[in-house]
RNA sequence: GGGAUUAUAGCUCAGUUGGUUAGAGCACCACGUUGACAUCGUGGGGGUCAUAGGUUCGAGUCCUACUAAUCCCACCA
C-alpha cells in the first residue's frame, strides 16, 4: 500500500500532463467504466456518435465528448446504472475517398487492385485510424465503457443491418428502381438528397434558338447548362402562355444533333421566367424528367459515370462538361442560333465529401427506402413528447424535413460498407434478397452473383442506438438499457443521422430511440469562422490537451455556452480554464496543508463565516444539480467557477487564516473541519467538467479510499442553510470591501496598517466584536475599536456609512474634510436616486396590488435601510462642516 | 421563396419562469514579494442591453415592426 499523500507533497502548480494517463489508466483498469444492470433502477444511457475512421479528433468531436461525459459522471455519481456506449463509424464514401486518395499517391487504383484487396487495405486502415481516434478520446478524459466498444461494420451491426433491410424489402419499404438520383462524378456513385450541397455560383443564362421543323423561327429556350441540349427530347411551355399556344404540340429542331423533339404543355413551366420556354432533358434534371414521364418523351442519357459525355453526345463525347459546354456555346455561336447570354447567378449542387465537383441529377438504377410511412410515427412520436429536441427549436427543423421527405437513395456504388443483400440469378434473372447468403437461385437452382453495391453509410449508422446493444438479438443490454436517455450531437447531423435512428427505432424497437436529444453549435475559430481543413484554421484538440491539460480544454468548451448556439474556439478561454485549474489545485493546496485528519464539525460550534459558505455551498450544489439535470453545463460549469474562485477561494479560504494561526483551539478545529468539507464537495461538484485535476487532488484528501468518481455526489441539506448569517456575513464583507475602497482612495500603502473604529447598528455589535480578525487580516486593520456614539470620533477620519453601521478611518493629516464632505455628498445624492426610485415602486398602487408581497416587503426592506444610511450621511456631513 | 438563430462593456460571451443600481473572462488604469496560487491579490474606469412601437404596476427578458449578420431548407430551367 502506497503511503497517503498530503498537501505538502503537492506542487505548486497544478501539472496535468503528469498525472492523466495515469489517472485514466486506473480508472480504466478498475472498471469504473463498465456499465452494470441492476434491475429496478432506472439506467442512465448515452450511445455516442460514433467518430468517423476517416482521420482524427477534431474540436466539435472534443464538444461531443465533454457534453456527454459530464452528464455521464454525474448521474454515475448520482447512483444510476450508467451506460456510455462508444464505437466508430466505418463512413463508407468519406473513408473510401481517403483510401483511393492515398492509393492513387502510390500510383494505385481501386480498380487496379481489385475488391478483396481493397477491402484489406480498408479494414488496416479502420484498424489505424480507428484505433489512434480511441486513442484521442482517451486523452480527453472521456469515461466510456470500453468494453462495449462497437463498430458500425463488426458482426453484430452488420447482422442487424442485414436484418432491417431484408425486413424492410420484405414490406415493401425498400425498392429497387430506376429514378432520378444525385450523381457525384469523383465518387461514381449515388448519393442521397442529403448529402449534396448547394453553393450559390456565378453563371450565365443562355438563350439559345430551337428552329421550328417547318421552317418557322420557333422557339427560344434559356438554359444555365447548355451542354445538356445534347440529350433534349422537348421543350415544355406552360399551357396558358398565349405567346407559346400555337407551337404546341409542333415539332422544333434541336440545333447540333439536328433533330426534331416537339413541344409540350405543362404547367411546371413559369412564364415569367426566362423566355417563357423550357428545354427538356429528362436524363439530367428531376423536374425534366417529371414532365417527360407526362408527356411521353424520350430519355437519353449524355454522360458517363465519370461525369464526361457519352457516345450520346456525338462528336463532344469524351469531353468533360465545362469543356463541352464552351465547344456547344461556341458551335450555337456559329449557327447564329445563340440569341443571348445573361449574367445570371444561381444554387449549384456539390458532393458533401468532394467540396468542388457538382453533382449531375442523372437517372440511374438504385436502391431506395420509401420514407413517408416511416415518417408519419417518427413525427408523431416528437410531438408527443416521447423524444425530446433541447433546445426545442430544434424540432422544427427536424419536423420540416420529416414532412417533407423524399425516398431515400440508400445505394451506393462503393466498396467499402455493407454489401446489400440481394442476388441476381444469371440464368433466370430472378432476384433473391435474404438473410443469409444464398448458394443458388431459389426459382431455377442458377447460378447467383450479388448486388454490387454497398449501403449509405448513414443506413448502419441509424440503427446504431440498438444495433450496438445486440439487437436483432433480444439482449440483457438491450432489455435494460434501451431506449436510451441522451443523444448529444451537433445540428449538422439532424437529418442524416438523429431523424434516421428516430424512425428506425421506432419501425424495428418500437420505441423512439432517445428520451432527449440535446443539441450543440459548432465550435468556430476566434474569427467565428467554421473550422474546415482547407481554411487550415481547424486547432487539433490533442495539441490543447498536450499544452493546457484535458481539464482546461474541457472546461473552456462549456464554461459560458448556452445549448444549440455556437461557440468560438480561443486560447484566451483555455488560458482561462487552465487558471481556474490552478486556483483549484491552489487552494486544495491550502487546505491540505493545514487539514490532515477528518473530522466532522457540530452545527453549534459554526461561526458566522462557517454557516456563511455552508450556505452558499448548499446554492450551488441545488443550482449545480439543477443545471446538469436541465442539460444547461454551460451555467452549471459557471456556478462552480464562481462558487469555487468568488466565494470558497476569495473569502472563505482568506477568513479561515486567522483563525487556523489563533490560539482558539475550538475555532480552528470547527475551521478545519468546514474546509475539508466544502472543498470535497466542490470536487465533486467539479468533477464531471474537470476529472482529472479533481481525481488528483481527491488522492491528498485524508481518510479517503476508492476515487472521486465513484463517490456520491452531493446533495443539499436543509440544516446546513442559515439566511441569517448570511447576511451578517455581507455586513462583515462589505465592511471590508468599504475600507479596502478608502484606503485605495486616499492613497493608503497597502502595508500600512490603520486603526478601525465601527459603531454598530442595532444588532450588530456582536458580529462587529467577532469580526476583528477578519479586518486585521483582510482589510490592513490595526485594531478594532467599537464606539458607543459617535460623538467620541475625536480624530480626522475618514468614514462611511454601512448595512452594519458606520466605520471611521482615522487618516491623521491624509484626511481633508472639504473632499471628504464633497465624497460623502456624491453617495449621499447616488443614495436619494436610490430612495426615489423606490419611493416611486411603493407609491405605486399596482405595484403594491398586483407584486407578490415579499418582493413588496423586501422593497420597503430596502427604503428602510437607504433611509437610515441618509440620515446617518446626513449627519457625518453636518458634523464635518462644523469642522471646517 | 420558407424557416431558424444572433444583436448586452474595447473583444468573447452569460443572464433560469418579466421583479427594478445589468454580470463574467480577456483587455485597460493604479497599487501590491500578507508562506495556497503572479496561471495570483486589491481597487478602478467602461454598457440609455441594435432600432421603433406595444403589453404590463414593472421589459435585457413577452408581442409587433424594422435593420444587420449568420445558418438551414426549397431550387425558376
Amino acid at each position: 500500500m502506497e503511503k497517503k499523500m498530503t498537501g505538502a507533497d503537492m506542487e505548486t502548480r497544478f501539472n496535468p500532463q503528469a498525472i492523466e494517463a495515469e489517472l485514466y489508466k486506473a480508472w480504466e483498469e478498475s472498471g469504473a467504466f463498465v456499465a452494470h444492470r441492476e434491475e429496478g433502477k432506472k439506467p442512465f444511457t448515452i450511445v455516442m456518435p460514433p467518430p468517423n475512421i476517416t482521420g482524427q479528433l477534431h474540436m466539435g468531436h472534443a464538444m461531443d465528448c465533454i457534453l456527454q461525459d459530464a452528464p455521464i459522471r454525474y448521474h454515475r455519481m448520482k447512483g444510476d446504472p450508467t451506460l456510455w456506449l462508444p464505437g466508430t463509424d466505418h463512413a463508407a464514401i468519406a473513408t473510401e475517398v481517403k483510401i483511393v486518395e492515398a492509393m492513387r499517391k502510390e500510383g494505385l487504383t481501386k480498380q487496379g487492385i481489385g475488391r478483396e484487396a481493397f477491402l484489406e487495405r480498408a479494414w488496416n486502415w479502420k484498424k489505424e485510424y480507428g484505433g489512434r481516434i480511441v486513442h484521442q478520446q482517451r486523452k480527453m478524459g472521456v469515461s466510456c465503457d470500453w468494453s462495449r466498444e462497437r463498430f458500425t461494420m463488426d458482426e453484430g451491426c452488420s447482422k442487424a443491418v442485414r436484418e432491417v433491410f431484408v425486413r424492410l424489402f420484405e414490406k415493401g419499404l425498400i425498392y429497387r428502381g430506376q429514378r432520378m438520383i444525385n450523381w457525384c462524378p469523383a465518387c461514381r456513385s449515388a448519393l442521397s438528397d442529403a448529402e449534396v450541397v448547394y453553393k450559390e455560383q456565378a453563371s450565365h443564362l443562355w438563350h439559345i434558338r430551337y428552329p421550328g421543323a417547318d421552317g418557322s423561327e420557333g422557339v427560344v429556350v434559356a438554359t444555365t447548362r447548355p451542354e445538356t441540349m445534347l440529350g433534349d427530347t422537348g421543350v415544355a411551355v406552360n399551357p396558358a402562355d398565349e405567346r407559346y399556344t400555337e407551337l404546341v404540340g409542333k415539332k422544333v429542331i434541336l440545333p447540333i444533333m439536328n433533330k426534331e423533339i416537339p413541344v409540350v404543355a405543362d404547367e411546371y413551366v413559369e412564364m415569367d421566367f426566362g423566355t417563357g420556354a423550357v428545354k427538356m432533358t429528362p436524363a439530367h434534371d428531376p423536374n425534366d424528367f417529371e414532365v417527360a414521364q407526362r408527356h411521353n418523351l424520350e430519355i437519353i442519357t449524355v454522360t458517363n459515370d465519370d461525369g464526361t459525355m457519352n457516345e450520346n453526345a456525338g462528336r463532344f463525347a469524351g469531353m468533360d462538361p465545362m469543356e463541352c459546354r464552351k465547344a456547344v456555346v461556341e458551335e450555337l455561336e456559329k449557327l447564329g442560333l445563340l440569341v443571348k447570354i445573361e449574367d445570371y447567378s444561381h444554387n449549384v449542387g456539390f458532393c458533401y465529401r468532394h467540396e468542388n465537383t457538382p453533382v449531375e441529377p442523372r437517372l440511374s438504377e438504385q436502391w431506395f427506402v420509401k420514407m413517408k410511412p416511416l415518417a408519419e410515427p417518427a413525427i408523431a412520436a416528437v410531438k408527443e413528447g416521447k423524444t425530446k429536441f433541447v433546445p426545442d427549436r430544434f424540432s422544427k427543423i427536424y419536423y420540416n424535413w420529416m414532412e417533407n421527405i423524399r425516398d431515400w437513395c440508400i445505394s451506393r456504388q462503393l466498396w467499402w460498407g455493407h454489401r446489400i443483400p440481394a442476388w441476381y440469378c444469371e440464368e433466370c434473372g430472378e432476384m433473391t434478397v435474404s438473410r443469409e447468403d444464398p448458394a443458388c437461385c431459389p426459382k431455377c437452382g442458377g447460378k447467383l452473383h450479388q448486388d454490387e453495391d454497398v449501403l449509405d453509410t448513414w443506413f448502419s449508422s441509424a440503427l446504431w442506438p440498438f444495433s450496438t446493444l445486440g439487437w436483432p438479438e433480444e439482449t440483457e443490454d438491450l432489455k435494460y438499457f434501451y431506449p436510451t436517455s441522451m443523444l448529444v450531437t451537433g445540428y449538422d447531423i439532424i437529418f442524416f443521422w438523429v431523424a434516421r435512428m428516430i424512425f428506425s427505432g421506432i419501425e424495428h424497437m418500437g420505441e423512439t430511440p432517445f428520451e432527449t436529444v440535446l443539441i450543440h453549435g459548432l465550435v468556430r475559430d476566434e474569427q467565428g469562422r467554421k473550422m474546415s481543413k482547407s481554411l487550415g484554421n481547424g486547432v487539433d484538440p490533442l495539441e490543447v490537451v498536450e499544452e493546457y491539460g484535458a481539464d482546461a480544454l474541457r472546461f473552456s468548451l462549456v464554461m459560458g455556452v448556452s445549448p444549440g448556439n455556437d461557440t468560438r474556439y480561443s486560447t484566451e478561454k483555455v488560458e482561462a480554464a487552465r487558471n481556474f485549474a490552478n486556483k483549484v489545485w491552489n487552494a486544495s493546496r491550502f487546505v491540505l496543508m493545514n487539514v490532515n485528519e477528518r473530522k466532522e464539525f457540530e452545527v453549534s460550534k459554526l461561526e458566522t463565516a462557517d454557516k456563511w459558505i455552508l450556505s452558499r455551498l448548499q446554492e450551488a450544489i441545488r443550482d449545480v444539480s439543477d443545471h446538469m439535470e436541465d442539460g444547461d453545463f454551460g451555467l452549471a460549469a459557471t456556478k462552480i467557477y464562481d462558487f469555487a474562485w468568488s466565494e470558497f477561494c476569495d473569502w472563505y479560504i482568506e477568513l479561515s487564516k486567522s483563525r487556523l494561526l489563533g490560539e482558539d483551539g475550538e475555532s480552528k478545529e470547527t475551521v478545519k473541519a468546514v474546509l475539508l468539507f466544502v472543498l470535497e464537495n466542490l470536487l465533486k461538484l467539479l468533477h464531471p467538467f474537470m476529472p482529472f485535476l479533481t481525481e488528483q487532488v481527491y488522492k491528498y484528501l485524508p481518510e479517503t479510499e476508492g476515487f472521486l468518481m465513484l463517490q456520491k455526489w452531493p446533495e443539499t441539506n436543509a440544516e446546513l442553510i442559515f439566511s441569517e448569517d448570511e447576511q451578517r456575513m455581507q455586513g462583515i464583507m462589505e465592511i471590508i470591501r468599504t475600507i479596502r475602497n478608502l484606503r485605495s482612495e486616499m492613497n493608503v500603502a497597502p502595508s500600512k496598517r490603520t486603526r478601525l473604529m465601527l459603531l454598530p447598528a442595532e444588532g450588530w455589535s456582536e458580529t462587529l466584536r467577532g469580526g476583528d480578525g477578519y479586518f486585521r487580516r483582510l482589510a490592513g486593520a490595526s485594531e478594532t475599536e467599537l464606539l458607543d456614539s459617535r460623538d467620541t470620533v475625536k480624530e480626522k477620519t475618514v468614514s462611511a456609512v454601512i448595512a452594519a453601521g458606520e466605520l471611521f478611518i482615522p487618516l491623521g493629516d491624509l484626511v481633508d474634510f472639504e473632499k471628504e464632505i464633497i465624497r460623502l455628498g456624491k453617495e449621499l445624492e447616488n443614495l436619494q436616486k436610490e430612495m426615489n426610485r423606490s419611493r416611486g415602486m411603493l407609491n405605486n398602487q399596482g405595484f403594491l396590488a398586483k407584486a407578490p408581497a415579499a418582493l413588496v416587503q423586501a422593497e420597503k426592506d430596502k427604503l428602510e435601510a437607504a433611509v437610515a444610511k441618509a440620515a446617518a450621511l446626513q449627519n457625518r456631513i453636518a458634523e464635518l462642516k462644523e469642522n471646517v
